[in-house]
DNA sequence: AACAGTGTTCTGTAATACCGAACAATCCGA
DNA sequence: TCGGATTGTTCGGTATTACAGAACACTGTT
């Protein structure tokens, strides 16, 4: 999030070179914005002129950057007037990327398997510093699709994987990591102090998963556990999501048994066999 | 394909501005091929040293190209010495333009099924412009994980789901796909000639899905049939992958009759309920 | 220790990314 | 049917900056 510009004023700061020089290709970093206006833009895609306006640039070096896009795939222009959306190039190296993590492979099955269970979506994320970085998703049947992308980290005090990771850190580590994430609240039954956190996280530790109750988005409820391979340092979780009012998440107990054996399951794959 | 430069000048031509202008931006291009670069370089990520040589760019512009992209998320740098990978926003950006193509959620379930049937790796693609460009993969449980990216597009002639779409269209429109794709040899049994292919999908239709044996990969085999929304042009085609030897591929009636029904599953939620 | 690799930082300059304006091609409502 | 407003596309000129090259820092090896 720390940019250059705001896209404030039009003729750009011309001597930013007063301390460190930032070694950032200007051009590049325009162009992965580009992306990321497209990203947040509208389903059917942007305009030229649309992007013109959230970029900050001209319309003539906007659509440069565009029109090299697109070039190579990241971007696609549908119709006439185009519109831009995202491209094919983009999925094909988004799944590279996840083919590169084994242990989405591994997950897989795993979800499958609790998502016909519990009829929940469930998701898989690594332990990146504390964050869950989310890496599989199996969306259950009938369930309703949650916007719950890939490759996105939640936090660490707000999301059950999140909580998961945490209740089986020593303390110290916690504290660590909250010291970077801060503790903000998504929402109002958020948990906002290191003391409710600790507490909860005792509860977890006894429960044997954990949940959030619309902490991270109001109306939506999840648990989480988990899974390890070698120490007490988890190596991420899995984690089943659904919507608070449906009939579906009443029995916590039960499907928290279930997101508990899925990631028993997956520690067991994890420490059974090896990885590669 | 229609690509700048193959990369192969180092100082690149400094007055391209003979005629008519590209309007792309080059370190944008530049960056984009550093990209390529580390996909197909190996899964342990790569060298500074390493992406310098193959991108022809000196070493502290190659640097500061991939510094940006680390920045962003789109390369990530791991250990010390730092091996460039690819980073977890690619994988949210490809989540992001897979979800916007609702085709792959309605096959995922279509292809577990078919996955469970047949033991196969199973796979969707829609049609573009004759070309199956894949959208969806589902690996059996117990089989061997393919080298099959989404995102990519296949050649129509030598691969299933490209015949099985192929057969579903009119013989001009075929003739036309061809003349844009060409009839490349991609192992010593593919198809070569007009006649050859139009007898094959003459096969295809009265058997009722496309045959790919050993046409696009030496030792894999492939069954396609294709779907449809309105007219007889194909919206797409599944398919089923599996190793030539393996007694799984023996009973090709049985396979294909999957494989078919799957093809046909699809077309019904298609045509049956609204997309939306 | 000296060396042969790395990756990182720095400076000048030539190239080019950017802007602004003019052009073309639509889609409106009048 | 016609303007008029909006879109996308093309075109020079100039100031910005992306680039090369060399110097620096760092690590592991001979």
């Amino acid at each position: 999030m720390a940019d250059r510009e705001p896209a404030g004023s039009p003729k750009a700061a011309p001597k930013d070179t007063t301390s460190g020089r930032s070694y950032t290709v200007g051009s590049v970093a325009h162009a992965l914005h580009l992306i990321d206006h497209v990203v947040s833009g509208p389903p059917a895609g942007m305009s030229l002129a649309e992007l013109t306006a959230s970029m900050g640039l001209s319309k003539s070096s906007t659509y440069a950057l565009a029109r090299t896009l697109v070039d190579h795939g990241y971007l696609q222009s549908v119709g006439q007037p185009p519109r831009y959306q995202l491209g094919m190039t983009l999925v094909r190296l988004g799944d590279h990327a996840l083919s590169a993590i084994p242990l989405s492979d591994i997950c897989r099955p795993v979800l499958v398997k609790l998502s016909q269970e519990t009829g929940l979506t469930s998701r898989a994320a690594v332990n990146d510093n504390g964050y869950p970085m989310f890496i599989a998703r199996v969306d259950a049947p009938g369930a309703i699709r949650f916007h719950t992308p890939l490759g996105v980290r939640e936090l660490p005090h707000t999301s059950s994987a999140g909580k998961a990771m945490l209740a089986s850190m020593p303390a110290e580590r916690v504290q660590q990591i909250i010291e970077d994430s801060g503790l903000p609240a998504r929402t109002a039954k958020s948990i906002t102090s290191l003391a409710d956190l600790t507490a909860d996280l005792e509860v977890t530790r006894q429960r044997g998963f954990a949940v959030d109750d619309e902490e991270d988005d109001p109306g939506v409820f999840c648990l989480g556990a988990a899974f390890y391979r070698f120490g007490p340092e988890p190596v991420g979780a899995v984690s089943a999501t659904g919507i608070k009012q449906d009939r579906a998440t009443r029995h916590i107990e039960a499907l928290g048994r279930s997101v508990r054996a899925a990631a028993d399951e997956i520690t067991q794959l994890l420490t059974g066999q090896e990885t590669r």
